[in-house]
DNA sequence: TGTACATCAGTGAACGCGCGTTCACTGATGTAC
DNA sequence: TGTACATCAGTGAACGCGCGTTCACTGATGTAC
């Protein structure tokens, strides 16, 4: 594929350009060492240098594109959850609206939460994040407003709603995660099994009566 | 690192060797891609060559280490639980040194449970596995055994054995792999976060009284 | 008992490859005088 | 209006590197006669 000069002070649609393509071949590879900036130019049309004109390094190409998905993810979460009122259902909303982006964006999910990440972070970061905080930050911290909202409505019983938050991430984490590594694996039918979850985490937290 | 031959008829000592080293050096780095052959043949003090002596490629050693590494994981869990005679105190230890085993090898639980795997797998072979089965579905079958038992003893309630065993793999999965890949978030003690698990798990599956 | 030979555990050098990155450059377009 | 020049989006060729794998070989040890 090869590709028309940018004009004249749009030199930056390159920069977009790299970010979809990568996203794109980082999705098809399923790992970050088998993207290559050679794939890379070679997908957006351009030559390999010219990669370097936007970005100074790999690793900071690939950081940029996980950012963004996982600003994608949060906002796929937020979205879910926007219109429904009772916050109980808001939670079961957001569950479903998780394990569909993972389901629909393995290779992204896998870059985002499968993957390691040394990034050390602080419980106030993770709570109450800036406006420029991560968006990995900022999808944590909407997850544990809405349990908050839940037990504020008292439809939701936690002593710890990042303890709670957590519990829920990880439920979600380990279907979702299992059934992106394991696709062999003979899994019963997706919606059984998100239902399932779904009934076993509310039944954790509704008040007992 | 250099090596003296292995006397005639002793060849295979290198081949047991090579596994001990290739293991080593994938718990240490975390990703196969990043331990090679020159490594591998390096720590075992030997030239590269002499690695095909013993393996015809790469991805069959490692898979060999994987295959290595899934039996002993079995055998923990069988071990843990082995000496309880209680059945749903038997879940909860296999639910202690699944948390264990993984955590103390993050890198093998890493290469065993969060790469991609695309290995088409029966239900049958999952749930009944011939003695030359991988040591993943014997471990599977262990599982849910051992729900099974519980159900017996009426203990716990549960109208798939499978489909429950599924759940408290993908529960334990979710927490272990997420405390792997983000060593950097403020979780809080391991030991809390285990044990609510538990209690949440075991909240599910005990019949309704 | 001595010697020729087969076996076996490894070696040394090289293969072709794709990688991330750098560096000096080109050539179109806008700007200043 | 014409021309010299600066700017800017890219290019082409090359760098050194480590990779998996192959191939012809070596040299110690056991065995047959």
């Amino acid at each position: 594929m090869t590709r028309t000069r940018s004009p004249r002070g749009e030199g930056s649609r390159l920069r977009a350009d790299i970010l979809a393509a990568t996203g794109r071949l980082l999705a098809e590879k399923g790992d970050e060492n088998a993207v290559s900036i050679r794939m890379i130019a070679d997908a957006v049309g351009v030559t390999p240098p010219s990669i370097y004109l936007h970005f100074p390094d790999k690793d900071t190409l690939i950081e940029a594109v996980c950012e963004e998905r996982f600003q994608q993810f949060d906002e796929a979460l937020e979205k879910a959850a926007a219109g429904v009122h009772d916050p109980l259902e808001a939670l079961r909303a957001r569950g479903h609206a998780y394990v569909s982006f993972a389901l629909e964006n393995p290779e992204h999910y896998r870059v985002i939460f499968m993957t390691k990440h040394d990034r050390e972070m602080s419980l106030e970061e993770m709570v109450s994040p800036g406006p420029d905080a991560a968006a990995g930050a900022r999808a944590f911290a909407h997850l544990v407003e809405a349990v908050q909202r839940a037990v504020a409505a008292g439809v939701v019983a936690s002593p710890n709603p990042v303890l709670t938050a957590i519990h829920l991430w990880s439920g979600f984490h380990g279907l979702v995660s299992l059934l992106i590594s394991e696709p062999g694996f003979p899994w019963p039918d997706v919606e059984v099994l998100v239902a399932s979850l779904l009934d076993a985490q509310e039944q954790g937290l509704v008040p007992r009566t």
